[in-house]
DNA sequence: TCAAGTTATCGACTGGTAGACGAAAACCAA
DNA sequence: TTGGTTTTCGTCTACCAGTCGATAACTTGA
């Protein structure tokens, strides 16, 4: 049988956040340095203990209200749970990681100890938090291709070049405009405004302004390659 | 700042697995009557506490060797962790649940306590436990569609015929057996043995048998509408 | 004012894939 | 031999994404 006395405390539990953003053509992640040990100095996720009483996500949002402005996360879902008993090396933590956005168009201060790094270019990371944040890119980029979680990362209106260096960025490989724009466009996740945005400098035609469709995130969530019959 | 003491003890975590197999044409969980209170009498995923020093599967392999044969587990992977302080009346228990799926030619002996019970006709159930069966079931309807998790649910070798019963079951609509081969086999999840199952006494054409190629499940985990370009 | 350059948008072509359907194959039983 | 059954295969069609080139709408500079 199990045994049902436990001889040392139950495992402490934290949340951890990849926070993710495009600047600058590049995707990057939210990390602080740590100010104690272990990895003293090192980089790593924010995040934190769990207290009594707090959801994960709830306990998440409080830590991050630290560093970020949680106003600006524009979306957060749970990532994966990691109970490895030696992923931290002095005591036993079980750390269950969530995947925030946040959209171009704000640019929340940070405190000093934080700071934005790219995501493709990782410093030495603290515990497993590399991994963590890897999963993350992946999670971001799986998604991009069948849900509306592009509009996590965008402005609130955008024209169809923007968005396609949003996508560049965050996929890491090119995206073509004309494809971009149709697909999104086919599946109703994309809206015109109407607007055009003047050209720069080297002139140009004006470009046309779009909007992410207001579609429930849920409602996307799925794809099916085999579809139920009759569904047409 | 947080509270640095904890005043009450961390919170007790446990692992939780969604055990799906298809039996006579119908998804089936495995559930267990529970012995204790709360919610004495009512159905419940199996699981149990997660002990110091073990990993969140390794609990549940654990836990779960009590129920069905380990080994009889075809696919094992993390579903989601509930943190809701709620979820237990009596005390703060965090939840990982998992999602298992056990093969159509295995019929693992049960104890008396246990039983599979359909997915799509669940009876009442203890705590969260109903939700978060039906999010094992939506992950494998998802998932049949875009890799090749259905060989964790099938026989090591089976007919175009009996894949497709299985499929119908798991997916709740039928499929073409036409498309169901064609897909299967372009993608090269699905491999001829160069065998024949002999007709029924109704007669009809000798079925060609199947297996499911070895690849590696990662491997095909992926999908992507938006593809890179130059990769074909 | 006009030509050249730039950027955005659109249409057309192509290839690949899935759903539907019916024909053909391979068996049984009466 | 005929009719029924099950499986398998080919074909037709629709849809969708990738590519490419034409066109639109603007700029600057001569």
């Amino acid at each position: 049988m199990t045994p049902k006395s436990t001889t040392e405390a139950d495992a402490a539990h934290e949340a951890l956040a990849v926070v993710l953003r495009v600047r600058d053509g590049v995707l990057q992640v939210l990390l602080w340095e740590r100010a104690r040990r272990p990895f003293l100095g090192a980089w790593a996720l924010p995040g934190g203990r769990l207290e009594p009483g707090e959801t994960l996500e709830r306990s998440l949002r409080r830590h991050l209200a630290a560093k970020v402005d949680v106003r600006d996360l524009a979306h957060l879902e749970q990532l994966e749970t990691r109970s490895d008993p030696r992923r931290h090396p002095a005591r036993r933590m079980i750390a269950t990681a969530y995947l925030g956005l946040v959209p171009a168009h704000v640019d929340p201060s940070v405190p000093g100890d934080t700071a934005w790094q790219p995501v493709d270019d990782l410093p030495a990371m603290a515990f497993d938090h590399r991994d963590i944040a890897l999963a993350g890119r992946e999670r971001l980029r799986a998604k991009l291709s069948y849900t509306n979680i592009g509009f996590a990362l965008a402005p609130p209106s955008f024209t169809i070049s923007e968005l396609r260096a949003l996508y560049r960025a965050a996929l890491g490989h090119d995206v073509s405009a004309t494809n971009l724009q149709r697909v999104l466009l086919r599946r109703r996740l994309l809206e015109p405004t109407g607007e055009t945005r003047p050209p720069g400098r080297a002139g140009g035609r004006p470009a046309a302004v779009f909007r992410f469709a207001a579609t429930d995130l849920a409602v996307t969530d799925q794809f099916a390659v085999l579809r139920p019959p009759d569904v047409r």
